[in-house]
DNA sequence: CAACATACGGAGTGACTGCTCCGATTGTCA
DNA sequence: TGACAATCGGAGCAGTCACTCCGTATGTTG
């Protein structure tokens, strides 16, 4: 049997409301705060995600998947430095507020980066070869992994984001640029 | 009048307890654990800081000043270069899973950077000449101020947070080094 | 269209939290 | 040492949150 069509609506609404929601007030919003902006009961939204800790979960597999399907796309191009320096950019400029996100689930204590899940697996493999390519061309310094690329990735979102002006977050932003040139 | 002596104690044990508890269980803990550390009553704690953002605060401000009281001393030394970088590289190794507290804290609503606050502005202050020294040593690039070291210091301590082997730790914290380099 | 399973809504529950209040305690000073 | 004010402790209060439960509504299928 295959689900109905009211419920994979619904499911897809409150994952879309809980991602809204957790950017503007925080991971500590209430479920029921979640389950007003999706236009559904309470119920509804726990049938669907048992726990509130899975529905956060949901919403940052989904924005993972997002970023997956970007490292793969821009993984294609032809000129792979300036690929790998525009897929940084991009990112740290929309991480911007969501980074809460893997706050809440490590202090809740899930393993943020268990490379066991596929959705994980399939970033770290895009953005693998995104830097292979990019290192290849000569556009990144070579000392560097995947794991440094995405701590620093976290780290360039998190610095980006005390910087109001937007200046100065690019000149932030350019210093973590430069030290990873070869 | 002088406050009395119990009071006093008191009210150190509790920030240096708050300390502890908000490190190992993150900002959402209880007031009453942090009583409990102490080894006082909940009344005494709110006595002492009316509020638990009250609270948080202080023990936020309480590591500002020492980060302050750091920076200030490594500002003496002769060799500006190395001394700013020995002064990151130790910040953000000790800042490693005490970077929860400004989140919490901005997700209260409080400015963090406010410059109006002494303590902050003392450490802008102290950190502005390591800064400057060191950019006159020829230690750092000189298109950075305070504000983008600020933000890369927090970034850095995010990023690290990350890794858990110590060897990429260091290779993540060296791009961001050379990043800083003229 | 009927009949059934599936999904929904939201009042209700228990656990927990920040904070208050006041009788008991303790430091201080003449 | 005695007496008073400053301080303490922790039971209790009001509010919130995650989560449950069940009568109602709705999609689906023959």
């Amino acid at each position: 049997m295959s689900p109905r069509a009211d419920a994979v609506r619904n499911r897809s609404r409150v994952l879309a409301a809980a991602d809204e929601v957790f950017v503007e007030k925080g991971t500590a919003a209430s479920t029921e705060e979640v389950a007003k902006r999706a236009g559904v009961g309470v119920g509804t939204v726990f049938r669907h995600f048992p726990t509130k800790e899975e529905l956060l979960e949901a919403v940052y597999e989904e924005r993972l998947r997002q970023v997956g399907a970007e490292a793969a796309e821009l993984a294609e191009r032809a000129d792979a430095g300036k690929a790998f320096h525009e897929f940084f950019t991009r990112l740290v400029e929309n991480a911007g507020t969501k980074q809460t996100l893997s706050e809440a689930l490590a202090a809740a204590g899930v393993d943020v980066d268990d490379a066991a899940s596929p959705v994980r697996a399939q970033v770290r493999d895009s953005l693998g070869t995104l830097l292979d390519r990019a290192q290849q061309a000569g556009g990144v310094r070579r000392d560097v992994g995947v794991d440094e690329v995405i701590a620093l990735l976290i780290g360039a979102s998190q610095a980006t984001r005390w910087t109001l002006d937007i200046s100065m977050r690019a000149r932030t932003l350019n210093v973590i640029l430069d030290g990873l040139r070869p």
